[in-house]
DNA sequence: CGGAGCGGCGCG
DNA sequence: AAAGCGCGCCGCTCCG
């Protein structure tokens, strides 16, 4: 297939579905002027992309919907605009002034696309196989919406544009994860499996060492019968035991000094690992040796990332040295000391707390200014002040940071108060939280009549703190993703400038798109996890460091503070 | 029988 | 010691 160039001064392209099996492509300027349409079979259109110039902003309805089967047939884009995540975003934002047209577009509120199948269904079979997604995914239906979005977004803030490419290329590379997969090594899984569960039992039955750990929990019951997997029923046995707990959670049992204790908490222990990460759980998420989460970009309210199916955000350390390098490979490991304080410090433009995070470990830093007296409770008081903690140690510590640190707090604290009093915040980059609900304004009215019962004023008044320990949360949180996805971007950007290695030295199971490339294989939050070539390590980690500035740069400027890393060149992500 | 609700626990 | 934010998933119980 022979293919032209990219129109002159071509800045967009927009893609979408045109009739019957065929797709065409808009080629936009920067002032949103149609200079050149393509319109070709569906199967063309891998070939048509992998040859077009590389700075071009792809636009289109769903990643889930076009990126994925374009992933898997081995094409990567540079850049995409996703008018599904874009339209999420703007609709809501208080920076956006005019958001009537975005939100009467009802057809773009339609939640993630269903998890990505992994096929490349889409061009070989008619009609939406394995989407549920309700976007429209129509070419003009994609003009038309596109239109929309620049319109809204044209007279804003530069920071809102930046946190549309930001999420947009979060989409990329949360198919391209899923498509590259996380190393996993079963036999590591396995000794860790046999080593705290025993060896694998017959279907139906329990691995060898907890049933021997519900023998000892029932021998010390009194009672060879008890159930241990109903909450009721074992209250009720330990009860007749005489351990006089309010609930079976692990923290209440660990207060009680009696026998049946310590066997119980392993049973537990045991028996979430076996349900939640066991060999049913590799067999259905990691059968290849390659462990491929999906990831829901956007997925949670403050802009972080959510996952379906696999529990990828869960992951628990106890199984990280079952994530391995494949031969010849390594990874980069890297997550962010202290990300939220830190975004703290930066959006409220507090020189002080960020004096105390320059060069070193916050909370040390805050211990050696003489903040705090412990490490320990800077790290309590700091987390109680940016979740609204009000009582116990965290609340107690929480005035002396207001004193050390009055422009951070004021910030958290006006967040706060904004929530209580029904108001919408904004992240840094001008990502909005949702209002409350009809229902919640309605109790606070009700509570505010000169009559109203005193059970009214008191939810009223706890549902005002709960709306104000979210928002209050909600601008740290959301700027800690926002400072997350530029610096997972800029990684990703910079990985896909190293040169492919030898055919030889290739990781197979990573996909041909991955596969000789030092390439991003897992991001949690404030981490991340780069699979590389043994020869490029050095290099992946100096793009992971240098993102990490890039990103702290291109959201807050000259601002004296550093966002530090742990980073750790290993076989496997185990802890350091 | 399936789905909602919930306790419990894993992650940041 | 287990409150104060955001999640997903499991097993059990309850309900229609």
């Amino acid at each position: 297939m022979t293919v032209a160039a990219a129109p002159e001064g071509a800045v967009w392209v927009v893609l979408g579905e045109d009739g019957e099996g065929a797709v065409s492509t808009v080629f936009l300027g920067s002032d949103g002027a149609v200079l050149e349409r393509r319109r070709m079979p569906r199967a063309d259109l891998p070939a048509s992309i992998a040859a077009t110039v590389t700075d071009l902003r792809w636009v289109w309805s769903d990643a889930s919907h076009w990126y994925v089967p374009l992933v898997a047939a081995g094409v990567r884009v540079a850049r995409c605009h996703d008018l599904r995540l874009c339209h999420a975003i703007l609709r809501d934002s208080a920076a956006v002034s005019d958001a009537a047209a975005l939100r009467a577009a009802g057809e773009w509120d339609a939640p993630a696309a269903a998890a990505p199948d992994g096929g490349a269904a889409l061009f070989e079979l008619e009609g939406d196989t394995g989407s549920t997604a309700a976007v429209p995914h129509g070419i003009e239906a994609a003009l038309v919406e596109f239109t929309r979005q620049r319109e809204a977004s044209a007279n804003g803030a530069g920071a809102l544009r930046l946190l549309l490419a930001a999420e947009s290329a979060g989409a990329l590379i949360a198919v391209e994860m899923n498509a590259a997969g996380v190393p996993w090594d079963a036999d590591v899984h396995d000794d860790i499996l046999r080593e705290l569960l025993g060896d694998r039992p017959a279907p139906g039955r329990l691995p060898s060492r907890v049933e021997e750990l519900a023998a000892k929990v029932r021998a010390a019951l009194g009672d060879a019968t008890a159930s241990l997997d109903s909450q009721p029923r074992l209250l009720r046995a330990l009860h007749r035991a005489g351990v006089l707990a309010a609930s079976t959670s692990k923290w209440e049992l660990a207060e009680y000094d009696h026998p049946v204790i310590e066997p119980l908490l392993a049973y537990k222990k045991a028996t979430r690992l076996l349900s939640a990460n066991g060999w049913a759980w590799r067999e259905e998420w990691a059968p290849d040796g390659r462990f491929r989460p999906v990831y829901v970009p956007g997925g949670v309210v403050t802009g972080r990332w959510a996952s379906s199916g696999g529990g990828a955000l869960q992951l628990p350390r106890q199984l990280r040295p079952a994530v391995r390098a494949d031969p010849g490979w390594a990874f980069v490991v890297a997550d962010v000391a202290q990300l939220e304080p830190r975004v703290l410090a930066a959006m409220s433009r507090d020189t002080a707390l960020a004096g105390s995070a320059r060069g070193t470990d916050l909370y040390q830093g805050m211990v050696d200014r003489g903040v705090m007296p412990t490490r320990q409770d800077a790290k309590i008081a700091m987390l109680g002040a940016m979740y609204g903690a009000t009582t116990g140690d965290s609340g107690r510590l929480v005035p002396a940071l207001r004193r050390a640190y009055p422009k951070a707090m004021g910030l958290v604290d006006a967040a706060a108060r904004t929530g209580e009093e029904g108001g919408v915040v904004s992240t840094w980059l001008g990502r909005t939280s949702p209002p409350p609900p009809p229902e919640w304004h309605a109790l606070q009215g009700r509570a505010g009549d000169q009559d109203a019962a005193d059970a009214d004023r008191t939810r009223a008044q706890r549902s005002a703190r709960d709306r104000g320990r979210f928002t209050r949360n909600f601008v740290v949180q959301g700027t800690a993703a926002e400072w997350a996805l530029c610096w997972l971007a800029d990684v990703r950007t910079r990985l896909a400038a190293l040169p492919p290695v030898s055919p030889a030295q290739a990781a197979p199971r990573s996909g041909i798109l991955h596969g000789r490339q030092a390439h991003l294989a897992f991001f949690l939050h404030d981490e991340i996890i780069v699979h590389t070539p043994l020869e490029q390590a050095d290099a992946a980690a100096a793009a992971v460091r240098d993102a990490a500035d890039a990103a702290t740069r291109l959201l807050f400027g000259e601002f004296p503070l550093d966002f530090r890393l742990d980073l750790h060149i290993r076989e496997d992500a185990g802890k350091a």
